[in-house]
DNA sequence: CAGATATTAGGACGATCGTCCTAAGATCTT
DNA sequence: AAGATCTTAGGACGATCGTCCTAATATCTG
């Protein structure tokens, strides 16, 4: 801890990318060490097994989402555009979704086949934002339904940046947004003509 | 050529059953033999690599999605019943999909990140449905923007895999289907109160 | 400055990977 | 029955994997 990015943290952040672009299994020691270039040695002194690389990594990941919800709330006193901040990630990080998915998604299918004991925990990131959205919902007068509401928002997340990775469309990915946000409209109109 | 089910076919059927549930890359050429109950030896005698294998594969989900199609077309002449019967998927195949995911988000997915030259045959399964989807909207009188509703209606069923598969919330998966399936009963009336 | 500790480098290990080879057995043709 | 072809088994190969060990160096502590 004597530099300003220490080196367990540089592998950490160097981990947390490549298993992103390349995902977890194809990511190899090798390739981590050579990313942040230091040795397999090295390497090993900080993690000695790939399943503790792992845990840091999702660790690293619960905790800048954590960050990423405070950020959103101190930036937005309304929770509908709480939300909103939310639907548009898949514009924010647009590109990388393009190219390599959402990475919570695609790490807990990944981890989901290769039955891995961390598998909860990567799990644990989207029940992060379920949670999060959930209480959005809740402040906007739909408590019964808030749970109900925050899976549909995480559904049209993850389902537009499976297609979005698929094929590369940028506006359909505008699209699903300006559709998800009249859905959010509509949520706020409780009396309206239509039920729900 | 000669039993009913000959060696490759086997082969095929193992890969295929074994790429979904553990993934490409986690698959061995030795896994593959085991579950088919063959030497790796005789395995390579009708697949040489491992791209070889993959494409196989591939191909037999190409020609299994248009059977699909196919039966759908005639189980049901109304392209809005026919919708819905990919709207249902995702209930019909609900046990696999909670356990695995969707098989074809997740090989394009998987593909993707590592970068291999298959990619866009796995996606042309996508492409299979995308059109199709189009072709129902279109007979529906929504030519115009029967592509983007074949989109959305395919992005609902990724998300929904997704969640399903990290959540495993069955009543989740019901609830989605419901709310796309009014969805969809909307899109039949152009003339309604509400535009689009 | 000297000793203890923290950090790094680099190679070795057994296992498994995809790939390839050879030879034996099964099947077909005539 | 005999030869040609198809199919299968089983092992060997080089490479890479995750893991581990040892020794050298850097840093901290007194």
């Amino acid at each position: 801890m004597v530099l300003s990015t220490s080196t367990r943290e540089q592998i950490v952040a160097a981990a947390d990318r490549l298993f992103y672009e390349h995902g977890f299994a194809h990511t190899s020691f090798t390739a981590i060490a050579d990313a942040v270039g230091i040795s397999r040695g090295n390497f090993y002194y900080h993690f000695r097994t790939k399943d503790e690389i792992l845990a840091a990594v999702i660790e690293s990941r619960v905790e800048s989402t954590r960050g990423m919800l405070r950020q959103w709330e101190t930036g937005a006193a309304d929770p509908a555009e709480r939300i909103r901040r939310f639907i548009r990630i898949v514009l924010t990080n647009g590109a990388d979704i393009r190219d390599f998915g959402c990475p919570v998604g695609t790490l807990t299918a990944e981890l989901a086949k290769l039955r891995h004991p961390a598998r909860p925990e990567a799990t644990a990131v989207f029940t992060l934002f379920r949670r999060w959205l959930a209480e959005q919902f809740t402040a906007l007068g739909h408590a019964s339904t808030a749970d109900e509401k925050a899976l549909h928002v995480l559904a049209f997340s993850q389902g537009v940046a499976t297609l979005a990775n698929a094929f590369g469309d940028e506006d359909f990915v505008h699209r699903e947004v300006d559709r998800l946000e009249d859905w959010l409209a509509v949520q706020l109109r409780p009396a309206d003509r239509f039920p729900q």
